[in-house]
DNA sequence: ACGTGCCTTGTGAAAATTAA
DNA sequence: TTAATTTTCACAAGGCACGT
């Protein structure tokens, strides 16, 4: 995959982990975390923040990144931490609120966050720090001599270009070609100083090293080799989290399925139609509704809504029950409880 | 109390398309 | 060629589930 996508909200588990569990035999949640010290990863922005292989970082990096809120709210703050955690070598959050006092600072959703914290966020932005794991969710930052590295021999920037381009449309794709310009325009967060060669980029591989057809008049784009027609037809019931590139372009999924799914998480909770975090369900290929999962005490409750005029065949709860009892491995849970929105 | 992530919606601007 | 209209784009703003 290159990128998966993170997202801290358990319900039932991290985003990564539903995104995993999707496509690796016998995968757990928590495996990457636990796992993530030995494997072939990182953490970094493409198109999002989530987790990436070595070689997709070198694609982001050197980044030339201007100055950040914290820097701008906290002056000099952001050279006490870097000397902490090169003193250090490795640090938590609260090591550096310990050896630097606890100090506000708002973060870009609105909330509040440490100001230390916010600092270390934007030494890893910069390329001069790097997650070494995770405490229980929470970030422990190093250092990274593999980017210093890349600040003296960096990838040729059309190369790096011409491949993030190519990242985004092999994962995401085959999709409507405004999908994957929005993903090239949002992965310039990941590449700041690129922003504009990144449209540039956007159109090169329009004209040269991606394949397309209009759907219904709408122009979809994909990687040669991954001609839709040539993909097996999906069988059985699969449960998937928001972020998963499956269901990531809203576009491609109302386009395909004929109705809108929408992240619910920012809609307050009246006006919510699915739920707060409601994941996509698809039989056979087709999303015919969504599922609400919790794990309470070794019981997954899964509450599954389904769409007008899907009905309750054999086929169809079979498939279910089978995708939720993977589910129940992969949360660890002993039995599964499930009920049906009324519609 | 804190750390952790972001998608949707609304708005105005720009671009593209169509009409004059 | 220019004006009018439609479509697309870019940006800003805003809240919460869950575990520690």
């Amino acid at each position: 995959m290159g990128f998966v996508q993170a997202d801290p909200i358990r319900a039932p588990a991290r985003a990564q982990d539903l995104t995993l569990m999707a496509r690796v035999k016998d995968y757990r949640a928590g495996d990457l975390e636990r796992l993530y010290p030995t494997l072939d990863a990182e953490e970094d922005i493409i198109p999002n923040y989530g987790f990436v292989t070595r070689d997709v970082q070198r694609l982001l990096h050197p980044r030339e990144v201007p100055e950040t809120r914290v820097e701008r709210e906290h002056p000099g703050l952001i050279a006490d931490v870097r000397a902490v955690l090169h003193e250090r070598g490795e640090v938590h959050p609260r090591d550096v609120i310990a050896a630097l006092g606890a100090r506000r600072a708002s973060n870009y959703w609105g909330g509040n966050s440490q100001a230390t914290t916010r600092a270390l966020d934007a030494l890893h932005y910069r390329g001069e720090a790097r997650i070494v794991r995770r405490d229980g969710g929470v970030r422990v930052y190093g250092l990274a001599p593999h980017l210093d590295a890349l600040r003296v021999d960096p990838l040729p920037t059309p190369d790096r270009l011409r491949a993030v381009v190519r990242l985004l449309a092999r994962l995401y794709g085959p999709l409507p070609e405004p999908s994957l310009r929005y993903l090239t325009s949002l992965s310039g967060y990941g590449l700041p100083h690129l922003r504009a060669d990144l449209r540039g980029a956007l159109r090169d591989a329009l004209k040269g090293d991606l394949e397309g057809e209009r759907v219904d008049g709408v122009p979809y784009v994909w990687v040669p080799g991954d001609h839709p027609g040539d993909a097996p037809a999906p069988r059985g019931v699969r449960i998937v989290n928001p972020f998963d590139p499956l269901v990531w372009d809203r576009r491609r999924f109302e386009h395909l399925h004929g109705w809108a799914y929408r992240f619910e998480a920012y809609t307050p909770a009246p006006k919510r139609t699915m739920g707060y975090y409601a994941l996509p369900l698809l039989h056979a290929g087709r999303a015919v509704g969504w599922a609400n999962l919790s794990v309470r005490g070794d019981t997954v409750h899964a509450q599954i809504g389904l769409r007008p005029g899907v009905r309750l065949t054999a086929t169809f709860t079979v498939a279910l029950d089978r995708e939720l009892d993977r589910h129940r491995a992969f949360l660890n849970a002993a039995q599964v409880a499930v009920s049906f929105d009324q519609t």
